[in-house]
DNA sequence: ACAATACATAAGCCATCACTTATATTTAAT
DNA sequence: ATTAAATATAAGTGATGGCTTATGTATTGT
């Protein structure tokens, strides 16, 4: 079947607005050394455990991880193509400086992904 | 198990919540096409010259943008620098995803279907 | 000198957000 | 069957953020 308009929201916005949160951007990164339940990660922080499930729900809302239940637990993992809308995005833009950034080059360049999409500009200029 | 030691320091911070607003983004691309007057950024989004200004001043206070004084014009230019702790801290990171990934290759590789094993209960709290 | 222009800062308003406690829901343990 | 545990959701609250208008400070133009 012909497949129609991949029309897929593609936000860097929640990408952005997710990992611009501290704590957020801490439970990310505890993820990063391996998966972890809701109360793992409230042992972890000192905020409460609907802290942790609302920063969580945000996190899953942007991609950045993934959840499956375990019995009465629920486990939570990083999904790793979460952050290519936030690389193409920086991909997109390094046109204009790139020569200035090699470090950027070479990161971009042992990136596993296929041809960035151009990130998208909801809020475009006049 | 990697044990990261924090001797990173966390300036990243700024960066993502200079770009997490909509608004803020849209003027730092803007910025990525030339530089550009105060006014001249003005003229382009539908939002007052102080909301400019105030934007340009969490920008250039994450380093993303630097200024030049023209007259009585302030030019702001992207600075080409600015993105390096975003994109260290997605190679950071990222090292640390695609390392579990295929951890979780390996294990599905090796074990066809059933006893999912318990967390990682190395990871210690902070 | 005076007026106009370009920008930054101040102050206030309103929406959003990150947190809390309380409660509902599902599953496990006894 | 009860109770406990793990998590999600609801509701409320204080703080923060992005916007506005008003005003201050340089700089240019006449």
């Amino acid at each position: 079947m012909p497949t129609a308009a991949r029309k897929r929201p593609r936000n860097e916005d929640r990408i952005f607005t997710a990992l611009a949160d501290p704590s957020r951007r801490a439970i990310f990164e505890s993820l990063t050394r391996g998966e972890a339940a809701v109360n793992d990660l409230t042992s972890r922080f000192q905020i409460s455990q609907p802290a942790v499930s609302q920063h969580l729900a945000v996190l899953k809302d942007a991609g950045l991880v993934d959840r499956r239940k375990d019995g009465r637990r629920v486990i939570y993992r990083v999904e790793p193509r979460g952050l290519k809308p936030l690389i193409d995005w920086i991909a997109y833009y390094r046109a204009f400086w790139t020569e200035h950034v090699q470090r950027l080059e070479d990161l971009l360049d042992s990136m596993p992904d296929d041809a960035p999409d151009a990130p998208d500009a909801s809020t475009r200029p006049r």
